[in-house]
DNA sequence: CCTGATTAGTTTAGGCTTCAAGGATCGCCC
DNA sequence: GGGCGATCCTTGAAGCCTAAACTAATCAGG
């Protein structure tokens, strides 16, 4: 984008952007500020599914995505949902299922896909998880007033929008 | 401050913990979007770390770490600062040696330890690849008024103190 | 001095993640 | 009905990350 790199220290503009850039420190602040304290709760999170259920964020984003589609969803679906590569749910997918926890369907008309779906073990796991991980984040935040819950919830929402402005490819005819 | 977490609620509070607590839904809301947002950005500065510079984000942060204590760090200090284990710090410096942009020298005093510093290409590289970084961030949260950005700021503040809080051992006597 | 507790760093096993390349299938169009 | 691009998934290489076990050095008391 600007091109501070090679600062070459010629007129203004150049030299503001370089050394003074109107907001940008300030940025990087916020989302160092953002970053740190989503790696403080995820960190924790983490730690305390591996205590308490011997299991993983990924294995439970997946479950969690699961859920929701009973009558299952295809590893492109929730690679798309989890916002991670297609490699990487294979991986995942493979291991939730040797734990019995997935199952693997074949799509009719399609011999490309396959549907997974939660098991009734999954299911039951998944209900537990998720109970205690709701829990968990209440803990965490309880620190938080309601008045201030809600505005964070509104300006990360401003943030999101913000952020996702700035990938899409910006059509303009 | 308001104690949701344990609430009394008379006879189930099996029941009401398990259908409807207070405010915790609006609790895993809040932080789904928190992590969405830094999973948003931190996904579009990963590629465009590999794209530009062929390099990744730890790489970057251990490296930003350094550039702050010209007289070197220990893998344990390095460590504690980006909140990852000291294993993994360990594996980050040997690659970032092997590239020739940090360097090892022992500790006066204490053969245990051994001090991690920039070299001069370290240095220079790390140079373009801040400034080209603070830009992105710029880039990605323009769509935030200064108001807002202030007003996230402070909230994330008050989260991260949420969270800490809850984190610490609380030692009460 | 010795002994034991602590601290610094490494190693290992296992899991997560990406990118890139590839195989299989589908849909479409000519 | 033959091709051809798109879609679904897997594989492989490389890197990131943790927890736990380990080595080596320091330090604090007796």
């Amino acid at each position: 984008m600007t091109p501070d790199d090679l600062a070459p220290m010629a007129v203004d503009a150049e030299t503001s952007l370089a050394h003074a850039p109107p907001g940008h420190k300030d940025d990087l602040r916020l989302w160092l500020r953002m970053l740190t304290c989503t790696t403080l709760v995820e960190g924790e999170v983490r730690a305390r599914f591996r205590r308490d259920f011997d299991t993983t964020l990924p294995r439970f984003d997946l479950m969690a995505a699961l859920d929701r589609a009973r009558t299952g969803m295809t590893l492109g679906d929730i690679s798309r949902r989890m916002m991670v590569s297609n490699g990487n749910v294979t991986g995942l997918a493979a291991r939730l299922e040797a734990e019995g926890l997935v199952e693997r369907r074949a799509r009719p008309g399609d011999r490309r896909a396959q549907l997974l779906r939660l098991t009734a073990k999954g299911r039951r796991e998944f209900a537990r998880q998720s109970a205690a991980h709701e829990g968990w984040i209440a803990e965490l935040l309880a620190g938080l007033a309601p008045e201030e819950r809600a505005a964070l919830f509104r300006l990360l929402g401003r943030a999101k929008a913000s952020v996702r402005a700035a990938l899409t490819p910006e059509e303009s005819a």
